[in-house]
DNA sequence: GGCAGATCGATGACATGTCAACGAAAGCGT
DNA sequence: ACGCTTTCGTTGACATGTCATCGATCTGCC
């Protein structure tokens, strides 16, 4: 590959407007989220996977591999979740090496004040900006890509095979 | 807004799947950059970003506003580019608070052989599993929010108005 | 049963990003 | 020329993310 294809006038305004567009919409949404609810965007996912739960409990590893995060970003992350009693650590029945994080009473009343005024920001900048054939062709796109990069966790390996 | 418009379906398979493609790109992407060429995206960027003017030096606050980041993640930023021999400071003639980055050979060289693999990876993981139609459709569709978030740079102020 | 290797989660050192504050220098109105 | 305000870039304290490592436990195989 000598002479690389670089990308055409179309492909870089698409490339270059995902990006920016990644870029302010992250901005937006966690100014709005922090100051309406007091959380950062790490946080409501957090709450909001756990809130999806029928027990408000999962695995720590089972929560680490849903966000894609190393266990490690989210054993520190939970430390500092636990301490302002938004979620606690159980020790796992069946598992005596493993933990189950879950939500206080605190941490199910702060995702559920602050879910309707982040899903109204998520309309408000990007969802009702979009039209209906849109929306669908970044939900086939995006899924289409997700897929070729192999939605499983594609977690770092500490083994390096021969 | 007592109800909440939730997403439906398909609003929602649109905003999980930008989340993961979002998150499952970036970490493939910086995974092949750091082991190809090694830098980090955000070196990347700033190289890129640098190569595009024609005497590859801009002023701090310029590139702060191109990339959209605060100048004091650009400043710690540039101080360890500048260690590793990337970019250099310089006084700027016109205004003696400023200062000029500008690419050194080696800067330029690292961007230089970077570009290729790395575009290269942005079709292999995004353009290239979209088809025309889609292409525009994501220019068009990032495009406008970015436009509605008000590309301009929505700096943190200081002051409160009233 | 018992050992070898894998997995789980925690931890500490370090890299990176954010935030508030600062000194210096411009801009601006008078 | 003089102050008042803004802008520029840096800095240090702190929040957050990454990476390597660890002890404990589980799993599979003998």
């Amino acid at each position: 590959m000598d002479t690389p294809r670089w990308l055409d006038a179309r492909e870089d305004r698409a490339w270059r407007g995902y990006r920016r567009m990644r870029r302010l919409l992250d901005l937006e949404l966690a100014r709005e989220l922090t100051q309406d609810a007091g959380l950062s965007e790490a946080d409501y996912d957090v709450l909001s996977d756990l809130s999806e739960t029928p027990q408000g409990r999962l695995r720590l590893r089972e929560l680490a591999d849903r966000m894609l995060w190393s266990r490690s970003r989210l054993s520190h992350h939970l430390t500092r979740m636990q301490q302002r009693g938004l979620v606690t650590r159980e020790e796992c029945a069946d598992d005596a090496r493993g933990s189950v994080v879950a939500l206080t009473p605190a941490g199910r009343q702060a995702i559920e004040s602050a879910a309707p005024g982040h899903v109204a920001a998520v309309r408000r900048h990007l969802i009702d900006l979009l039209t209906p054939a849109e929306v669908d062709a970044l939900g086939a796109l995006t899924h289409r890509v997700v897929d070729h990069l192999g939605g499983r966790a594609p977690r770092p390996r500490h083994d390096a095979e021969v």
